[in-house]
DNA sequence: GGAAAGAACTTAACATGTTAATCATCTCCC
DNA sequence: GGGAGATGATTAACATGTTAAGTTCTTTCC
């Protein structure tokens, strides 16, 4: 009943034999659509192990950043890891929970508040690291070392590419 | 006020504290980091637009991929949405209470759900999809559309490499 | 033809993503 | 020195990701 009257929106080269097995050609292979499918490829191999110590993507992701500097401000972790600030926020309350960091406020100015690994995240750490470089290592194998690096400058080159495009709603000037 | 919340978390280097910083190259340059920069760098660029009206990115990619048939189960709909069966039934429930969808049960299988887009979800696509569109050109448009292409190739091909990779633990090998 | 196993959702429970609001502190400047 | 505004961090509120459990219906198989 309702039904295409968006095919112009993507002109897509008429089909073949997959009239019916592979409708939205065109919308799955968006490029939003593929970073995310190759991405969750990705995850899905360390998930498990990382779920096996207890510990989420996210949670390994801010541990794994704090082994690599003595202690770092909340602000500036979250750039490194790469999360919000109220998911950031969240985390360190459990994980300090846990006992797997420190935290405690800067000296100098009692908004900022700087974290650390424990002694008992480290062990975490350490524990998990292993297996997480046995797949990272067999991903590599799979896909070619050199073709992942080529793959990781390529991603590396869009970001560029797309920082200075401001983020405006981009509305206004499309409609009128 | 309190606009640019993302935004401050990726300042870009250039800074007097660059010299003592840059503390977790390799992290910061790993597979997972690298796919999700990009994607957020990419759909930083929609979010703004689909917010306008009233469409989170995976109500976007349901009621998208909805254009392209006319009716689809719900399972496969999860399939090429690319969706877990709960977030999908959450937003079915929304969307069609928004009467932006329709369902139905199969025909020969009570079990089964078919869902359809309205033409209310016709309409509210039409009003997107000319934004999206532009955006989507200016990206291929900075990012070069051969280069664009090329890496969703490698994109696809990461995808394939990994998809025979079992995401079996893991952990039972790699510790013994 | 009916119990058991499987299938297709759906709900539940918890963790994170996302934006807005709040709170505390700090800085600037009069 | 004190108030307006900026800043760092958290909380609030809602939507989604993720895994497990539950519901309803179907198929299998004895």
């Amino acid at each position: 009943m309702a039904r295409k009257k968006l095919d112009e929106i993507r002109p897509e080269q008429g089909d073949d034999a997959a009239a019916r097995r592979t409708p939205m050609r065109e919308f799955s292979r968006s490029l939003p659509m593929s970073l995310l499918r190759a991405r969750e490829a990705v995850m899905r191999q360390f998930r498990p192990s990382l779920r096996n110590h207890g510990l989420t993507e996210q949670q390994w992701r801010i541990l794994r950043a704090l082994t690599a500097v003595d202690e770092i401000e909340v602000t500036e972790l979250a750039r490194v890891a790469f999360l919000l600030g109220p998911s950031l926020s969240r985390i360190l309350r459990d994980l300090e929970g846990r006992a797997l960091i420190e935290r405690k406020a800067a000296e100098n100015d009692a908004r900022r508040a700087v974290v650390s690994i424990s002694a008992k995240g480290l062990k975490l750490i350490e524990a998990v690291a292993p297996t997480s470089e046995v797949i990272y290592a067999a991903i590599t194998r799979r896909y070619g070392a050199r073709k992942l690096a080529e793959l990781q400058e390529m991603l590396g080159a869009l970001e560029a590419s797309l920082a200075g495009m401001g983020a405006e709603d981009a509305e206004v000037e499309a409609d009128e």
